[in-house]
DNA sequence: GTTGCACCTTGCCATGATGGCAAGGTCAAG
DNA sequence: CTTGACCTTGCCATCATGGCAAGGTGCAAC
């Protein structure tokens, strides 16, 4: 009782099921590095404290804390993240604003494919061209070698 | 021809066909900022120098700059370039060594376009499922914020 | 020959997600 | 009381890139 009065918060809130960060980054599969991260850009509120300083977890900022990691998985940058924390806050939310978020990531990726792809093939097909024996004649270098500028030929 | 030693006047490297770096940043299409980077990190050799302090890139250097940046947009690391300039440089390599190194790079392209995909998939299957309408019900939140992880579980 | 503009130099700051380390406080158990 | 685990803040580093600032240089126009 009397060590109770002294220390309340942290007593009462582990009865109550919160959790510090280290509990928290278990449950939620983010670093507690990370989780005083998001605190920073405010991607998590400012939780409570024990009197100590000790970050308290609620079950509800877990949640967040998978949710932000889920997105995270996803690919979703951090502003859209935010984005879609606000939108899952919101229970006057349209799914349409959700969908809109949803496509412009999906077609961010393709176009990072896309990209990524274009790359692959023309490194494939040098390579393809390639005897890969003890010569040193190589297309590969050839065409990194190439002069000019293929990309974007401007100056003169 | 090794570099020039006896730091010369600009005007008399222009003559000699050496470039200022902003020459050679219009040439190589890298920019002078990161071609200070790539001296600073070793791509680049120490380019001679007016007396003044003047940065003087010969047709061989630009060259090399040239190099880089298409090494670059296929995507290649720095340390492969590094290891790529090398090979271009040693007359004595074999081709087999060059083509091993695209290979690598094909297969990581592979590997990060494929972790792409999935996250594309996922992405596009859920907001297939998703009304996008003035309803705030939306699968694609409902999805970030299923509980559980696939690699911890919940506090002990 | 002076002025002015464009260019060069170095160096520091910032990004963005992440980890690492250090110094110091806190807590629980022996 | 001691110990060890865990918390706090804060700074450093990554990596490629851009930006800015302060100060020197080159060249052409007046």
């Amino acid at each position: 009782m009397p060590r109770e009065a002294l220390r309340p918060e942290l007593a009462q809130a582990r009865a109550g099921g919160m959790a510090n960060i280290g509990e928290a980054a278990r449950a939620s599969g983010v670093s507690a590095k990370m989780i005083r991260h998001y605190e920073s850009i405010g991607l998590m509120p400012a939780v409570g404290r024990t009197f100590a300083g000790y970050r308290l977890y609620s079950g509800k900022d877990i949640h967040r804390l998978s949710f932000i990691r889920r997105a995270r998985a996803l690919g979703f940058s951090t502003p859209d993240i935010a984005a879609l924390l606000g939108l899952w806050d919101n229970r006057r939310r349209s799914s349409a604003q959700v969908k809109k978020l949803a496509q412009k990531h999906v077609d961010e990726l393709a176009e990072r494919i896309a990209q990524m792809q274009a790359m692959q093939r023309t490194l494939a097909a040098l390579a393809a061209q390639c005897h890969g024996d003890e010569r040193p004649d190589c297309p590969i270098l050839d065409d990194l070698a190439l002069d000019g500028l293929p990309l974007d030929d401007e100056e003169s």
